[in-house]
Formats: C-alpha cells, structure tokens, sequence
DNA sequence: TATTTTCCCACTAATCAAGTAGGAATGTTA
DNA sequence: TAACATTCCTACTTGATTAGTGGGAAAATA
C-alpha cells in the first residue's frame, strides 16, 4: 500500500514551484537538481501536471512551469488523485468497480473507514500549509545561528 | 495505494473462521467456495497466517484451520501488516528506509499524518467487531421477514 | 490401503514502477 | 539568421510485483 515515485515527486514538485513562486519560470533541470530526480522522469510527471492545468508551462530559452493557482489552492489530495490515480485502498470503492458482494461484506465498512481517513488527511493540506512550515523551520534555524 | 488481494483475502479467511469459530475445523475448500477464492491461491494465504500463529492447522482427513485465539484478538491490522507487509504509505515511514533528506522535507510530515490515520483505523477494528456487524445485520433482516 | 487434507516448492503470465532515450517543436538571444 | 535553451512527445527497457497455477509429498483418518 504505498504511494508510488510518481505521486510523491509530484508533491516535491508542486511544493519547489510553490516555494519558489515569484511568478518566474522555473526550469525542469532545476526542480531535478534541487529534487534530486532524473529531469527527464521529471519531465513526464510534470507533463500530467501541465495537461491537468496545474502549472503553466513556457517553452523555449528562459521558459519553464509556474504554478496555475495560489499554493492554497492546492491540496495533497489533489495532486495525488492526478498522478497516482484513485486513493481508495480497494477498489470495490472506485466508480464502476463495484464488486458483487458489497451488500454482504463486512470488510468494506474497514475499506470505507480507511478511505475515509486517508482523505480526510490528504485532503486537508495545502501547498501553503507546506510552505509555512518550511518558513517556520527556516525562521526558527536563524535564531539558533 | 491499493491493498493487494493477499492482504484483502487474508482477512476475509479471518473473518470467515471467526464467523465458523465453533472450535471445528474448517477446510480451506470450504473457505474457498464461500469466499469464492481460488483454493490453491487460498493456500499460499493460509500458510503465512498460520506460520505466524494466526491460524492452527490439524491435518489429514477431517483436518483443516481454525483461530488460534479469540476473534477479538485480532485486528485487521495485524493480518494485514502479517500479508501485505508494512502499511505504511511511503518508505521513508519503514524502519532501516529512512531517507537522508528526512530533516528538510515538508512532505514526510503529511506522510506521517497520513500513517497514523491508516493505523487509527485498521488497528481499531477486530474480527470481533465484524463479526458482530455480520450478527447485527442477519438479524434485522430477521426482522424484516 | 484408499482417501482426505495440509504442506511445500516451482513456475508463469500479465501488469506496473521507475526510469532511459531520442528527437521534434518552440521560443530567446547573440 | 544561426545557435541555443527549453518544453513536448513518443517509444522503449528493465526489474519487480501481483495473482495466480500445478504437481506432488507428508500426515492423518476411515
């Protein structure tokens, strides 16, 4: 039950371009070298990104990927429905996959109850959240020095 | 992040010795055709559960699987850390796999809030408290006769 | 002894994860 | 305009994992 590369460099991502979001473009090769991810897997993450609206993306020399919205406007959840696809731990729980035995089982409810969790978690922190945390630990590091 | 049919199935195997939990022995064919498992696939499951002391076995004709404790014993986290393995949603979260970048990343906070969500769930729920479900349902039906 | 059951091990086919690779398209700059 | 920087697009690869199948040995019972 993990979270694959895909979903979780999507986080990284929107997070360095929220942590960055001054309105410039920022370049792939620079996320990579920050992130520590081979640009061109970058590439292709960013791209589902891009195609769902999430950046905005400019080509060409001094081109690169800003955020579309407000860090706020971004939730974990969001970026890992788009990348991981459904967060639902079974799949008796996604559109169209229903099974048979719903109706008798008990073990959907535990299905159910963790589904619930898992969003209620992914879905209540936003990219601004993550940015404040950030600035916290780096304010709280300069009084230390 | 899905949970494989291992870990799925293991539970349902649970649940049905402690919806059968006279002190009996239950063959996994029967376990099998009620759950409509293959019997073979079944097995294999059956195996980790009882070399983890889940499950005792008796063997020969007549033979088969029943609890090896009380259905209240067991949560489905148990079974399920048992079959599938470490529920944690990213590795950084397992023992020995924590990564060097743990102290700066924002994310690995929203990764532990979203572990303990998972184990809130799944480590609060016994066989004992699907079993009674499983009651609680038969007998409003009852009713409805 | 025949039958029923667990136990054990090897194999497989399909799918997915995590990239790599190459080059076209587009825009900037010298 | 030529060189360069960057996104964009598509195909390929390698290894691991999932979800089983299959055959038969070992143990117990009838």
């Amino acid at each position: 039950m993990k979270i694959s590369t895909k979903g979780r460099y999507a986080v990284r991502v929107m997070l360095d371009l929220a942590l960055n979001n001054t309105g410039e473009c920022i370049k792939v090769k620079d996320i990579a070298a920050r992130q520590d991810i081979s640009e061109k897997y970058l590439e292709q993450i960013i791209a589902v990104l891009n195609k769902a609206g999430y950046v905005k993306s400019v080509r060409g020399a001094q081109g690169g990927y800003r955020l579309a919205k407000d860090p706020g406007d971004y939730t974990v959840g969001m970026i890992l429905r788009l990348t991981e696809g459904s967060m639902a731990p079974v799949s008796c729980l996604d559109e169209g996959e229903e099974c048979e035995q719903c109706d008798t089982c008990e073990t959907l409810e535990v299905w159910k109850d963790l589904y619930r969790a898992i969003n209620g978690v992914i879905d209540n922190v936003t990219l601004a959240d993550l940015v404040a945390k950030r600035q916290q630990r780096e304010g709280s590091l300069d009084y230390s020095i």
